[in-house]
DNA sequence: CAAATTAGTTAGTTAGACTAACTAATAGAA
DNA sequence: TTCTATTAGTTAGTCTAACTAACTAATTTG
C-alpha cells in the first residue's frame, strides 16, 4: 500500500469524518446521560489518574484555561469534584473527584457510552479486531502516549 | 480476546475519548482553514453527493433541520453554496454547491487536514495500517455505510 | 526587593447545537 | 372540492463550550 502524503491526506480526511459522526451519535445520548461530554472526559482524568491542576487538566484535555475553569466550577457546584489549595503553593487548585462524581460518572459514562457499544457488538468479530487494533495508534494520533 | 459487554464498553470509552480528541486537535487549524468542522463537512457532502435538500443534509449530517437551516445561511451569505426551489415541489430548496464553494472546500480541507496528515505520517508502518484497516468499521459504528 | 512569571478567574464574544412555534406548500380524505 | 394533516423550511430563543484579553494573587528570579 501507498503511503504518501495523498494517502495521508485521505486517512485524515476518513478519521475526521468518522470523529465528527461518531460524536454526533454519542450526543444524542447526552440528555439522559446528564453529564456532558466534556465534564465526562474530565471526570474520567480525575478518576483514573487521581488529583491534577487546572492546568494540568486543561492541557490533558487540550483547551484553553477559562474553559477548565468553567468546566470544573460548574462540576464542583454538582459536588462532582472538590478541590483544594496546594499549601506548598498557594496558587495551585488540587482538583478531585468526590464520591458522589465518581458514582454519577460510573453510570453516566454507562449510559452514555451504551448505544456505541450496542453497535461495537453487532459488528463482526474482524471489524471489531480491526477497531481495538487502532485504538493505540488513535490514541498518538492526538498526541496522547 | 473477550468481546463480552464489558468490553465493548471499554471500546466505545477508547473511541469516545479518541474522537473527542482528534476533533479537539482539528480544532487548532480551523481558524487559519477559514472553515469550520460542521461546514466542510457539509460542503464534502454535496461536493461528493451533488445537490440534495436541507432536509436530506440534516439527516445525512445527523443535525436538526433549524440547525442545517443555519449552516446553509452562512454558507450561502459566503456564495459557498446556492440553492434553488424544486419547481416540482416547492417547499423543497435544492441545494448545491457552488465554484467558489468547491475551490474554498479543497484548500480548506488541506489546510484543516494536514496536521492531522502529518500526524498519520508519523506513524509506524503497523500503526498506520491499523488506521486503515479499522476505517471501514468505523463507518458503520456512525451508521453511514 | 522589584520585575517577571505562573495559576487561575472574570468578562465578553462566538459557533453550533437544541426545542417550540411559526409559515408555506402539498397530499389525502370526507 | 375543500378542509385537515403532513412535510419542508424558517424564526426565535436558549444553552454549552470554546476562544481571547485583561485581570488578581502567588511565587520566582535577577
Amino acid at each position: 500500500m501507498k503511503t504518501d502524503q495523498a494517502s495521508n491526506l485521505e486517512i485524515a480526511d476518513e478519521l475526521h469524518s468518522a470523529a465528527i459522526h461518531l460524536l454526533r451519535v454519542l450526543r444524542k445520548q447526552d440528555a439522559e446521560a446528564g453529564l456532558s461530554a466534556p465534564k465526562l472526559s474530565v471526570l474520567s482524568v480525575l478518576a483514573f489518574g487521581g488529583t491534577a491542576t487546572l492546568k494540568t487538566l486543561a492541557a490533558v484535555e487540550q483547551v484553553s484555561r477559562p474553559t477548565m475553569t468553567k468546566l470544573i466550577q460548574e462540576l464542583e457546584a454538582d459536588d462532582m469534584v472538590k478541590r483544594q489549595t496546594n499549601p506548598d503553593d498557594r496558587r495551585n487548585q488540587l482538583i478531585s473527584i468526590t464520591a458522589k462524581g465518581k458514582s454519577v460518572f460510573g453510570t453516566a459514562r454507562r449510559k452514555r457510552l451504551d448505544a456505541l457499544a450496542r453497535q461495537v457488538a453487532d459488528l463482526s468479530k474482524s471489524d471489531r479486531q480491526a477497531v481495538v487494533k487502532a485504538i493505540a495508534p488513535l490514541r498518538k494520533l492526538s498526541g496522547r502516549s
